[in-house]
DNA sequence: TCAAAAGTGTTCGTTTTACACCCATGT
DNA sequence: ACATGGGTGTAAAACGAACACTTTTGA
């Protein structure tokens, strides 16, 4: 990629993007005929059937090549003049991927190491957004040869127990960037990140830990009462879904598995909750009986910013 | 102040310090006696007893005079090419107020719009610590005019209501800085800062707003089930303290009334509190009933790293 | 005797978690 | 019939908020 050499670009300020995507499994190998684009390779089992969470990767620059070992990069670019970090985010978000300005983003981290990049000092801040698996799709591939890098699925939970030798409810959420153990008397969370996991790094320099700290933060659309479609700004389970699908969306993104039964009352409690019965309608494409289809009371639209940045600190709504 | 011309400074990454304090109006009162240092002048009543919590302020730099009306700012530095942020910080409370580096110190606020110094474009990144009061009052005044603002206390506590028109219950948090409403069915939360209130802006320059932010993130010290003491790492209530009065400190901090007996019983749980009661003594010093005095099981030291970063990620502790 | 502050008992409604059971479909 | 997954009833445990009452001091 070639950076214009406009004299307004402050190069020791980067901005990257942790860009989210979910995606059912058959559609990505239905869509994506480029497996390269995939990695890792099993993260797509033609056999089984479920959602598996992305991240969006590119190329490392070529300047950095001799230092990386191949291994890819994160989207991102530099501060201007003009900009917040967020405008310049947002400006990005288009540069690289062609996606629309209405997508959420929000920040959550700074990476600030003198020694992170070995080319030269920058600090770098990392924007994550969830974005929609169509809109994704028309960028991968191509000159820029963007990618996808799992971040989890149904499949690594289920092999977490052994690659760990611990059961899943011992972790406070887990996924292929790293995990946290569930505290214990004593003892407060305990965080494991790549370079300390047998699995090893995945991706160039830092940027597993920006993936790990804006994964964290995308978590918390989940494990309260919020309200995860709102909060993300997308639904990427369309129109009409399955409970259970939505409950699988819900797993995959929290890195830990959820009670049937309560996952259910949950979202259940309408009066904050964004899901409704769809009256009628059912669905027999699957095994096991037909199950009802559920959908949005309103649907999300990208750019509301009533909801605060920070999810941590939103109270639950009081029933009514 | 005079900054070396050193080339190692990044003169556009400016780092600033919310440096909390806790103080009982009598002891402010008779160890601070130029009361220009303090602010607003109603702050200490010699009247009343109680709690204050103050942020540590320091004049404008001669070069924003013209842009301030005369108002007060954070202290601050530079960032410098060795450091990171987080040692920058550090670097800075020893520079400014000759504090021992063994102060847990967090991150909390990015600011970088355009236009927010007049002078310059330059990204603000905020760094909060909470202090003991005998170590700040060692730098109050001097050349530097070193000074306390006001954040809250119990009188200010007191006058909520009718300042806003509104009862204290239906806050989530007020102090001087700004305040968050609780949130209503269809509401979520909603945030005031100082130059949307009545009571109009404090400090000069978006500093205001770093308080503000910084004390959102303190406050989360209390308001779960952690111990404040362990997490800010300084107890400002001395040896032997009244469960009075670690009520106190919290209400001031978190910026809400905490009923007795709730309070009571969320620290007699032992086995997720650090405070344990002081055998066979008491206090008797004030009017009523003399109250058993308390202390802390673990005293705390400013360099414990086994708490995160971020206390909203902390899930309570289970029990033993 | 009263005010003031400390300290405790008890209740009630909500939330969380777990377990169990029934239901409707395809094979 | 049975495997598969959908859907609901119920109950124990934990938690939070509210209220009322008792205790011990000084004035």
């Amino acid at each position: 990629m070639i950076i214009p050499m406009t004299s307004d670009i402050h190069s020791d300020k980067a901005v990257n993007l942790v860009i989210f995507t979910v995606v059912e499994d058959q559609v990505l190998m239905s869509k994506v005929w480029d497996e390269d684009l995939i990695s890792p390779h099993w993260a797509v089992d033609p056999k089984s059937r479920g959602l598996s969470l992305f991240v969006v990767t590119v190329p490392a620059d070529d300047e950095l090549q001799s230092h990386v070992q191949g291994r890819r990069a994160l989207p991102g670019g530099y501060l201007r003049d003009n900009e917040t970090l967020k405008s310049a985010s947002q400006r990005l978000l288009i540069e690289s991927l062609g996606l629309s300005p209405k997508i959420r983003i929000r920040q959550s981290g700074i990476f600030d190491e003198p020694e992170r990049n070995p080319l030269r000092r920058e600090l770098a801040f990392t924007y994550w957004a969830m974005v929609d698996f169509e809109s994704v799709r028309k960028s991968l591939g191509g000159r820029e040869r963007i990618g996808l890098e799992l971040v989890n699925n149904a499949a690594f939970l289920d092999l977490v127990p052994e690659l760990f030798d611990k059961p899943l409810e011992d972790f406070d959420g887990v996924c292929r960037f790293g995990n946290r153990l569930m505290p214990k008397p004593g003892v407060y969370h305990k965080k494991s990140m790549t370079k300390d996991l047998p699995t090893g790094k995945i991706l160039a320099l830092d940027y597993d830990d920006m993936v790990f700290y804006a994964w964290r933060a995308m978590r918390h659309a989940f494990d309260g009462k919020l309200d995860p479609f709102r909060y993300l700004g997308v639904n990427p389970l369309g129109e009409a879904f399955r409970l259970s699908d939505a409950q699988e969306f819900s797993e995959v993104c929290l890195g830990e598995k959820i009670d049937r039964d309560q996952f259910r009352r949950r979202v259940g409690a309408i009066d904050r909750s964004n899901i409704r019965l769809l009256q009628g309608s059912v669905d027999s494409s699957r095994p096991g009986k037909p199950a009802n289809l559920y959908s949005l009371v309103t649907p999300v639209d990208g750019e509301d910013d009533s909801l605060p940045d920070d999810p941590t600190r939103i109270r639950p709504l009081p029933r009514t």
